[in-house]
DNA sequence: AATAGTACTGTAATTATATACAGCATATAG
DNA sequence: CTATATGCTGTATATAATTACAGTACTATT
């Protein structure tokens, strides 16, 4: 799927605000109107464009008949086991996926993990947990973290991070902090935890 | 709002599904072909009918231009500080409302409740956690519950049910179980936690 | 230098759609 | 007995909307 020019993002983005507000596609004519087309036949060959690349569809005859192709980045996929040695978000570690429901939690979610072991119990984060995990948003000293080390994924605490030594707290008693030379060991801190789900109570 | 008849609420859920599938909703050529109509008339008469009674609106010359005006029942209110004395789901406790996901948690859940207090650490229910509740899931023994005792609202284990004595349990060493005798303190459960979302991680 | 894409104006025809008006039949409430 | 609501057919028309055709201008690619 080709990138949309400037001006015709603007288009889908108008579409979609319309769809959201009033509940259906805007004519050909209210998008002249509104960015100040004196044509309506701009707006169609701007559609036929932004159809041409694939992310709408256009119904022949239908009045409105714009249909939105969905891109499929607003479903959060849900990861269980990762296998070892491949990407977190490899096909085969999707457990399912789930909307986007904006309104709750944070926006900022790429997708949630499914938390293994007792590591963090300290936290209130249990096995069998549900966590949701920012890829961009930085990790900051002391804040949870995905981590892989050695093509092993887990969660912990991220206590310190320097050149030649990185601190990972498992937040439960029992356990003794990992400490990690990334010169030695692989080590790709993979995200931040932002939020928190549990299914059964 | 009165109540559809039964031909009205087949017109209603022809919308809705249109829209489900199309993205926008029908003519009145669309609806009269759908149930057979052999005039759109038909159509446009039960959409004033629909209309009437306060399901839709239409507005007027806008092809396409029916608005499903909201029921209300598809948002699950987030509950905040319960105000002595009210109901829970009383207007005045409510933080927020969100969409039902319905792909997402159990779809049981009738309102979020906002934790107070450090009651429930040690089965990882926090402060300020929210808590999915439903009303009507009947409460089992071991089980986390919602309970109002004398107009106060807590979130506890329920360890005992009778006639003269329940108990419910503080999930947190510092704290010893509550018991309450029905008949002389006003015990209500209000309901059965069935998950848990946690903001700020 | 030619071709294709982007980004429009302007006109116009055809078709899609909303919607008013005239009926007819049945049921229910005052 | 008479409104009023429901549930349609059938016709007609104004207008809403799609969409084809003819241009103009700029930019990027081959």
């Amino acid at each position: 799927m080709k990138n949309l020019t400037k001006r015709q993002e603007e288009i889908l983005n108008l579409i979609k605000s319309h769809i959201q507000d009033l509940g259906f596609p805007p004519t050909r004519a209210d998008i002249a109107k509104s960015l100040g087309f004196k044509s309506p036949n701009a707006a169609e060959q701007h559609l036929r464009a932004i159809e041409k690349k694939g992310f709408i569809s256009i119904l022949s005859g239908a009045s409105r008949g714009i249909i939105l192709n969905d891109t499929g980045n607003d479903d959060i996929p849900i990861i269980g086991l990762v296998a070892a040695g491949g990407p977190i978000l490899a096909e085969e570690n999707i457990e399912k996926t789930i909307p986007r429901s904006n309104n709750l939690l944070s926006n900022e979610i790429d997708y949630y993990l499914r938390v293994k072991g007792d590591s963090m119990v300290d936290v209130g984060i249990f096995e069998e947990d549900l966590i949701g995990v920012s890829k961009t948003l930085n990790p900051k000293i002391g804040s949870i973290v995905v981590a892989r080390i050695n093509n092993e994924v887990t969660v912990k605490t991220l206590i310190e991070f320097n050149q030649n030594k990185v601190t990972l707290r498992p937040e439960n008693k029992n356990y003794t902090d990992i400490n990690v030379n990334p010169s030695i060991d692989e080590l790709v801190i993979e995200g931040s935890c932002v939020a928190l789900l549990r299914e059964s109570l």
